[in-house]
DNA sequence: GCAAAGGTTTACGTTAACGTAAACGTAAGG
DNA sequence: CCTTACGTTTACGTTAACGTAAACCTTTGC
């Protein structure tokens, strides 16, 4: 069900496959296909998943961790490809880009902080284990 | 309704003016409250913020765009203070922060992956723009 | 032939994070 | 005194992102 030539990558994969790799559930996988997130081919009624739908779910997953919506997800996915002849629908995708470079700048300040304000916790958290061992 | 001398910062703030200043509704605000992230004093039945509360709402908000729960900003901020005399709860701290950080090095390089693929995708935008100017 | 393993659709349930609206209190200004 | 601005509580509504369960195929191993 996964012919797997010697050490390269499968040629397809099922959905419990995709589900046990990245520790989600089939549901969750239905719901991005529900959500046109997600196209997989049929062989018959089975769903059957190229590796470029796994990269897809990849990125996602991602984006979830990213704190994106699926929405989001989306987007940024389809950002990859400039199929979308129209110039003034390029022009807005250029936007789009911007906007997301931006939020992420934001995020990896909002991340230096916090690791920052982290080391001070621990300093201080090991302070306070210190004072309670010793004495 | 606001003392401010000359300079410095406010001392207490109403929640109209924390709604203002970070651009949510004051239902989020008392939102907030309702789930323990927030205790402002009480003036009569009105609500007055102070410096540190408007700084737990910062917080809150950074979390907000990491993607971060509100359970996870109150874990986060309850991070800040090791009154928590116990030991072993201390040492569970340091548990949490170490998890919290390992998360953030994920985002980390979530970001930066996701950085190069917006500068291709901007790329090959430009590309397909000119393409279809030119000619 | 049949049970077990994996897949499918359909549909109702759940949780987080607020939105929205009603009904009311209170202090200041004209 | 009346309006206006700002605040309050209470409560039902909404959206995203799945969970859960029922009822049903279909292929495979014994």
């Amino acid at each position: 069900m996964k012919p797997e030539s010697s050490h390269s990558e499968p040629a397809s994969y099922s959905i419990s496959d995709l589900s046990r790799e990245f520790g989600i559930t089939t549901r969750t996988i239905r719901f991005y296909e529900d959500k046109g997130l997600l196209a997989p081919e049929r062989r018959g009624q089975a769903r059957i998943y190229s590796p470029e739908d796994r990269v897809r779910l990849k990125l996602i997953l991602r984006g979830k961790r990213l704190g994106f919506s699926l929405d989001e997800s989306r987007e940024i996915i389809e950002m990859y490809d400039p199929a979308h002849g129209n110039v003034e629908q390029l022009q807005r995708l250029l936007q789009g880009i911007e906007q997301k470079r931006a939020q992420l700048q934001q995020q990896l300040r909002d991340i230096q902080s916090l690791m920052g304000e982290l080391d001070d916790a621990e300093e201080r958290t090991r302070a306070s284990l210190a004072k309670n061992i010793s004495p």
